[in-house]
DNA sequence: TTGTAAGCGTTATCAG
DNA sequence: CTGATAACGCTTACAA
């Protein structure tokens, strides 16, 4: 690291090794068409020359904007929240956005935090990420100053822009295969805490079942690994579901290991249907059928939706719905 | 959203407010102790009653201080760097630093233009996180104007401050664990492409096996799931090895996948130990033995490290080794 | 097409 | 202990 060396060169360095005025130099970075190409390329020259690169802070006050979004995330070692800020980097980068991220570890004390502080650094935009979104996000939505963007969530009511698959329609249409192949014992694993998405795919799940005049079976879980294992032995003990549709990989595996521990056949006697199709499909034994969520994209769809909302350009929807498949492996026939 | 409203409140507003300069407003906010209690009671009042937050990008063009620093990633949705970023995003809150996430995708070229970006963006310090230093990182990290700390790496000149377990000591432990057990024919799985970090790794899995005077043998895969689930059926057809140190958790999970479907029992005929301790040991049957790399924590020191090295504290070593060990599960006897 | 000058919202230096 | 006032490095009318 050199310190005080490199003495910090700027605009007016530039202006004056082109013989220019900074405004000159200011408008070709800016505006380059409105600057004669000649002058323009003797700008650029010593730019180029200087090494200059214009101070992103003192652009952002003299132009009221940071060109920074900030990304609200609650915990980035979920599987789906890491994928997805891949693509919402990835967008912010060929939009040419910085991305600021705030972690807020599921916390409401931290999230409320994490909202003033967002407020008081002057993004451009905010990408909000959770599986979860409560009445006082849609006020902190409604009240901020700048657009935000509601990543792989929904609010029920369309209350705020959007991103995501259609978690029922998916959940709905998962289970209707399973009745369709004549399965009646349908299982639906879900999550204790209320997550406002796992209550979507509940919904779903539930329709499908009440159509097919047969009984909505749902346990919930806590989301930790050891935990699951133990719960779910005990209730396949007791029960003998022939098919289980689970709202998250992770768990899905724990419920498939705990069955082959019981000598189940998994898929011959239990079928079982993951979401979200991440890595740990691909590394259980067998291998997990999912409901595919297109995580990366739904990263990058937010990101760029957000860029419009910022530029204030037409939208006919802002609340987006992407596609979803499921994606078929050894743990169903 | 409300645009428009809220018309932003500023130092002035408080200022005549509390009916004081603005300059003691600014006391009030960055030296208290400097102001005489009533007034900055008042002030303080001021402050609540108008909902005021200082603007941090004004804040840092007169500071010339960010309060912010850059976070370099290859890709968060390794399970290794989204955990780590969770360590840093704690810190960094703690210490009051925003985080500017940066993604390479660990193409050469978004990782020049990247830097290039982060000098220009008035950070005060950058974290850097690949399993990979080239020189030319080095040189980068040499001419930032700023301190930089290499997470979770290591150069092997230690010219530039980092945190991370000691590679080399960690697998030259666990071969040593397991000649000591007997094993003659241990095999290192590590991958094709060249990370200085594998390099370490290789290095002490060699030197045990010398030591030793047994043949160390190496054997390196791609990264991708299924193609190194055919590549490990074949090796495992034409030898036998009693034990295997994997250098990443999913690509040790494919390989004891690979063992089962050709009937190899493990642990009884074959032991392997993976690297990380991710979820992904504990969702794995039989569940794999791991050498623990505590990610979160190096996420954490390093934030921390760097903190000082941006107050300009004194540091007795900036190459920080946190210490390591070895979970032992059913992947091993 | 280019230059001048007035901010942007703070911090920091000096007086008082 | 407090108040003026000059930066900080840039954008953006407004003039020329």
């Amino acid at each position: 690291m050199l310190k005080n060396q490199n003495p910090k060169i700027t605009i007016y360095d530039v202006a004056s090794e082109a013989d220019v005025s900074l405004a000159t130099v200011s408008r070709v970075l800016n505006y380059p068409e409105k600057v004669k190409p000649e002058t323009r390329e003797r700008v650029l020259d010593a730019i180029n020359r200087l090494g200059y690169r214009p101070n992103a802070i003192a652009r952002g006050l003299a132009s009221r904007k940071s060109t920074t979004v900030a990304l609200i995330v609650p915990d980035t070692s979920r599987a789906s929240v890491a994928e997805m800020i891949n693509g919402v980097a990835d967008i912010a980068r060929k939009y040419d956005y910085s991305v600021l991220l705030k972690v807020t570890n599921s916390e409401e004390d931290t999230e409320r935090e994490v909202w003033q502080e967002v407020l008081a650094s002057q993004v451009d935009g905010i990408l909000y990420l959770n599986d979860e979104i409560t009445d006082e996000n849609i006020k902190q939505v409604e009240s901020a100053m700048v657009p935000v963007v509601l990543c792989n969530t929904k609010d029920d009511l369309n209350r705020a822009p959007s991103v995501s698959i259609d978690f029922e329609e998916s959940f709905y249409r998962a289970t209707k295969t399973f009745v369709e192949k004549g399965k009646k014992d349908i299982l639906l694993v879900s999550t204790r805490r209320a997550y406002s998405v796992n209550a979507m795919k509940e919904r779903g799940f539930t329709r499908a079942m009440d159509e097919a005049g047969l009984e909505p079976k749902i346990i919930r879980t806590s989301g930790r690994i050891s935990v699951n294992y133990d719960y779910f032995t005990d209730y396949l003990n007791e029960n003998k579901p022939e098919a289980a549709i689970v709202v998250r990989d992770s768990i899905a595996v724990s419920f498939i290991n705990a069955a082959s521990n019981l000598g189940i056949n998994v898929p011959e006697e239990l079928e079982v249907l993951g979401f979200q199709n991440t890595k740990a499909s691909k590394m259980s034994r067998p291998t997990l059928s999912s409901i595919d969520n297109p995580i990366y994209d739904i990263g990058a769809v937010s990101m760029r939706l957000l860029t419009k909302l910022m530029n204030e350009e037409a939208i006919d929807d802002t609340n987006v719905v992407l596609p979803h498949n499921i994606v078929w492996r050894n743990s169903t026939k």
